[in-house]
DNA sequence: AAAAGCAAACTGGTATGGTACAATAGTGTT
DNA sequence: AACACTATTGTACCATACCAGTTTGCTTTT
């Protein structure tokens, strides 16, 4: 966890409708996936509401949110632990985002308003202004991008599933920061799905999106070799 | 619900690994989703734990589990309540499922084991010996084929993401059981599938399970006006 | 020295009391 | 009669205590 608190000032409180076990689940979500927690690490309720300064009621609840997305495991009267990444369950996860988002893709190519397509012109070019090595900015708006493809479309759903799929890939992508592929190269991918987009052609867009999905994984087998101690077996 | 049970003697226990809040969640979940619990009803915590004499806790539980699977919407200091079904939701859902469960199958045309074949006809033969008027059972022998089909390309985390939105469409089907496409023509898609598959013809295969998928919800505008109080708006 | 047994220190699961907020019914005022 | 105000009820949310398994480490036994 990167921010400490000192006691007797609790970190989270309810705030408006956002309870505090939404917020911790949220907290915790992002630490796991920038892997500021450790697959394989042990997360107690007890420990995690120390830390925090409130009751392992609303941990409790973030550790089921988190469970449901298959980021962390509970074992009964055992513990609760961060889950090792698998690369077959990061191939097969990939499998099923690309099938969705070459779709969602194929649909915006037929039919997307102009103004849409501005809209993801525009993220583009933010992405583009992102200084060197602010990596967590830049995949912030790859998500922004993503997402106002799926919305363009009006397909809420899609980008729903694609979210959960998202953190499980990107947890691989903020192991791999440095040397994976360089941003300019993902900035062109993302501008050649627009490209395929705006010229109405659906092929051309699918490729592109097949294309810049597969690229974001393509460093998946060196990383595991690297960090033996994250991934599963 | 369907089930009483007396006061002084608990519905639900922890029984092995299985806690009350996950049994209590399995329930509540096939109670929606068979149309025993209205959309739009309340259920409050109080209510459902008075009612199957457990602590308001498991029930608090297992109502976030819903509410992650947007089977339940939670209003904080207001209520919880069934969701509502929408049609747009419903075909956004479907539009989903399609793309995965097509590409599932064009997989499986190309490289499937002859046994998963085999298992996959069981399932067909046990459907067309189902009794007529037992939909319960025919539904579940529908979601071991899909199932079977996902594993048998060993796509698990496709399975997944099948799962849940079927648990949406199928909100649909319990409402449309006996004016609903003839269970004879249902098994006979399903056959077609298989033959598609089995015949290594991708393409064949992947029209068979558009044309499947696509019957399946295709009495939904008409049981969306003859139910206007079950869906939304 | 090795193994068996036991006790203490964990873990997550459950029950229950209290809190803040929202909605509502009722009362008083204009 | 219509409206403003108040008290009551009901809700989900949080905190805390207790429970039942699991693990760990020490002690005892062989």
């Amino acid at each position: 966890m990167e921010q400490e608190n000192t006691p007797f000032e609790r970190a989270f409180r309810q705030v408006g409708p956002v309870s505090i076990g939404t917020q911790l689940y949220r907290h915790l979500r992002e630490a796991i996936i920038r892997g500021e927690l450790s697959p394989g690490q042990a997360l107690s309720e007890a420990e995690i509401s120390k830390k925090y300064s409130v009751s392992r009621q609303p941990v409790r609840e973030a550790f089921i949110k988190l469970a449901e997305e298959r980021l962390v495991t509970v074992l009964p009267q055992r513990g609760t632990f961060v889950v090792k990444i698998s690369v077959a369950d990061v191939l097969d996860a990939r499998f099923v985002r690309e099938v969705i988002e070459v779709a969602v893709v194929q649909e915006a190519a037929m039919h997307v308003l102009p103004e849409k397509i501005k809209a993801l012109r525009d993220i583009i070019a933010a992405q583009a202004r992102v200084p060197h090595g602010q990596n967590e900015q830049f995949l912030e708006l790859d998500e922004a991008f993503h997402r106002e493809l799926a919305y363009s479309v009006g397909r809420a759903h899609a980008w729903r599933v694609i979210e959960g799929i998202k953190a499980q890939m990107d947890r691989v992508r903020y192991l791999s920061l440095d040397d994976a592929t360089p941003i300019t190269h993902l900035i062109e991918q993302h501008s050649r799905i627009v490209d395929g987009i705006e010229a109405g052609d659906p092929v051309a867009a699918a490729d592109a999106m097949r294309t810049h999905l597969r690229e974001i994984i393509s460093s998946l087998p060196g990383i595991a070799e690297q960090n033996p101690e994250t991934f599963e077996q």
